[in-house]
DNA sequence: CCTACCGATCGGTAGG
DNA sequence: CCTACCGATCGGTAGG
């Protein structure tokens, strides 16, 4: 890898974790280059201006294709067991690094979403191992796409996170743990009901 | 309502339109005391600095609360019909208004959500017509605590929406609609099969 | 509630 | 890739 291909990797990484952690505006050209080891100046060799670093950012790191990479590493022998495996890592994934979505959020608020479309565009499409194993146990499920599938597990985990920080740490027993959650995504995928 | 009261109204009312459009480190002083028709300086005669002012605006605009407070204006005479209203209601709400989150999300990304607690602290207990309402029919459902049916509906509805942003206008018919992301959640919830 | 102002910091440029 | 610097804007204060 060149100098220069170095360099440019050095502050997109820089310029990644301090848009994650203070938002947009809340990270200046000047820590960014502090964090990547050199002068603020120095970032304009590489990148036109600010809100370029934050797109070539944001298309590289869009959450979405993390999650469906994480999907892709669960197992299981039947479709209960898939699925319980799957939601489990997300869940694991999403809680080990909180973080994950606040690229996102920055994006949504602080840019309008403008930078959404040409960040999928880039990425898609996107070969699921996942979608692929579970279209293989098509006869335990009820008759639901199979996007349909991953977008209810998907939500769910989100759901269950974005709650718990909605409710804060309190009463947790009153809002319920995550697996009653789960429990009730399993009977509204599988054809026969599970053990519960 | 007397004059300063009044104008300590039109301060917050200034901050929370900014804060959602534009985050906090993007929103200034300025900006929140011009939309308040006041100068800069005036608004330190109502609150310590700008922090304090957001502290303020989220403990009264808390979403959560909001989004309770639509679940209670789901009518039905059947749980599934009022699961059905209360969804339809909650995803005409959230679409109308897609910056009703983003509060939460400035909180979280550059707040490090450090205000969350106290937010709860002043709101709850929160009494829901909705949760009575639907203990009311329990019989025609699983046997599922009240809040986790809460918790599962504002998640699917709220992961609808946030999948929509994640995937942007692309490919609606791959991804299925958030008609067949209902139909998952009221076979998780109903004790019978509803019509699909 | 205002005018006037403070030091600090911002994104970005000039010139080498 | 750096030093030095630009005008603009920031949160906040003094003093009336």
């Amino acid at each position: 890898m060149s100098r220069e291909v170095a360099t440019k990797k050095q502050i997109l990484e820089s310029a990644y974790r301090l848009f994650v952690e203070r938002g947009f505006r809340g990270s200046s050209m000047r820590d960014i280059a502090k964090n990547a080891e050199i002068k603020a100046a120095s970032i304009y060799n590489h990148f036109d201006n600010k809100e370029q670093i934050f797109a070539k950012v944001f298309k590289a790191k869009h959450p979405m294709f993390r999650l469906l990479s994480i999907l892709d590493t669960a197992t299981g022998e039947t479709a209960e067991e898939l699925l319980t495996d799957a939601i489990d890592r997300l869940n694991t994934e999403l809680r080990s690094e909180p973080e994950l979505l606040n690229l996102f959020f920055v994006e949504f608020v602080e840019m309008d979403g403008k930078h959404i479309q040409a960040a999928i565009d880039a990425n898609f499409p996107h070969d699921s191992t996942f979608m692929r194993k579970i279209f293989g146990m098509k006869s335990e499920l009820r008759d639901i796409r199979e996007p349909v599938l991953v977008r209810s597990m998907i939500g769910t985990v989100f759901a269950n996170i974005m709650f718990n920080w909605f409710i804060g740490d309190s009463k947790p027993k009153r809002w319920g743990s995550s697996t009653e959650m789960t429990d009730v995504l399993l009977w509204g995928i599988l054809r026969k009901s599970n053990s519960s």
